[in-house]
DNA sequence: CGGAGCCTTGAGAGCTGTCAATCCGGGTGG
DNA sequence: CCACCCGGATTGACAGCTCTCAAGGCTCCG
């Protein structure tokens, strides 16, 4: 879950092993040792938890660019299973490599407690989103908090398909290309394709 | 939004200057230079971007008893507004002393990124939560999610209002008791008050 | 040319939000 | 000591919104 600089990142897993997964294949059990953390290159996986009630809940589902199972480090077990969601590949790196590397320098340290503390920050800002019921002013909400920070235009382009917009704001995806239209309709947009132009609010 | 260990936070806010806000008073605002980070010691907080386009959205809720605006630790000035969304209190910690603290100490960084990883997955699983439509079946996830970690009794015990937890899934309190009523009508579960007893799987 | 994703729109049903009313327990002031 | 009030808990009725299912068009690519 966490992201480290680029740089960082493919330093440590650069010489890491690569494993490639079928959908529904396992990368681990709940209650094997630690021994790893991945990155992930194509495809989703997901964590899920086993319960003492016998079922099952869907801790996170992680997507390719992102480190996954991170939770490892500190712990000595894994606390989930991790499974593919879809076909997918993952670069490993050992958990205690990790953490010499970190161990070695503060300065790394401190710039992966930065980018957690940014992570932690984006996902409660999502799940305030969430609370915004009607799905016309979340996608709103969603537009404006797209724009690139500094910048006084007020234009967005998503990198990827609005289908996957739609599931990150809990909508389908039927209902968010409806709220487009009605944003258009109403003049509080204007769209082509993945770039959205925002209506300044006077 | 951090929770540092008990001790360390005490050490931390221990001397902090004390701030007391009406209802809509806020504690700082966007721009403002980054001087202190914050212990919510009563009432909720609202972090509250302006945005370019002229209105604004809201980041974050922060609840008693917890860090909040810990984001200022990794900028010159403060991001968002601030803003008391009840009458509140919170106390004070100057991001020099803060700074100074986790310098000293790289276990104490250590633990803090511990402590932030852990609210990130929290958060997540708060989202793949969100992403379960039917209210009952929501319902019925978080309190599975909520069971004791390794205890093998399937007792939940909220020490809160209903209605908090209600806002947390997203749900009007309505819509939360309805959903309660019917898990226990099916015999998935027993609830007296805020105590609920989870029917096994089988 | 054909297929696979992605995008788009329609129609209908079900679920949740909203509004409203009631009950209950605890705390407060007269 | 009692009356009152307030916040939490609970349930009913209804409207509205989103989900679901379905169908069709688009573009890119093999």
């Amino acid at each position: 879950m966490l992201r480290l600089h680029d740089k960082h990142r493919e330093a440590l897993f650069a010489r890491g092993h690569v494993r490639t997964l079928a959908r529904g294949e396992p990368l681990f059990h709940q209650g094997d040792p630690a021994a790893a953390i991945f990155l992930i290159v194509r495809g989703r996986l997901r964590l899920i938890r086993r319960l003492a009630s016998g079922d099952q809940v869907t801790i996170h589902t992680g997507r390719p660019g992102e480190m996954f199972a991170e939770g490892a480090l500190f712990s000595d077990v894994y606390q989930c299973d991790a499974v593919a969601v879809e076909p997918a590949r993952v670069r490993a790196c050992r958990k205690d490599a990790l953490l010499a590397a970190i161990g070695d320098s503060p300065a790394t340290l401190l710039a992966l407690l930065e980018r957690t503390a940014r992570l932690l920050h984006d996902a409660r800002a999502m799940l305030e989103l969430r609370n915004i019921r009607s799905a016309e002013k979340r996608i709103l909400q969603h537009l404006r908090l797209s724009l690139p920070p500094g910048s006084s235009d007020l234009i967005v382009t998503f990198d990827r398909p609005l289908l996957e917009i739609a599931e990150d704001l809990g909508l389908t995806h039927e209902a968010y290309y409806r709220g487009l239209a009605a944003l258009a309709r109403h003049g509080t947009i204007k769209r082509t394709g993945r770039t959205i132009v925002l209506r300044p609010v006077k």
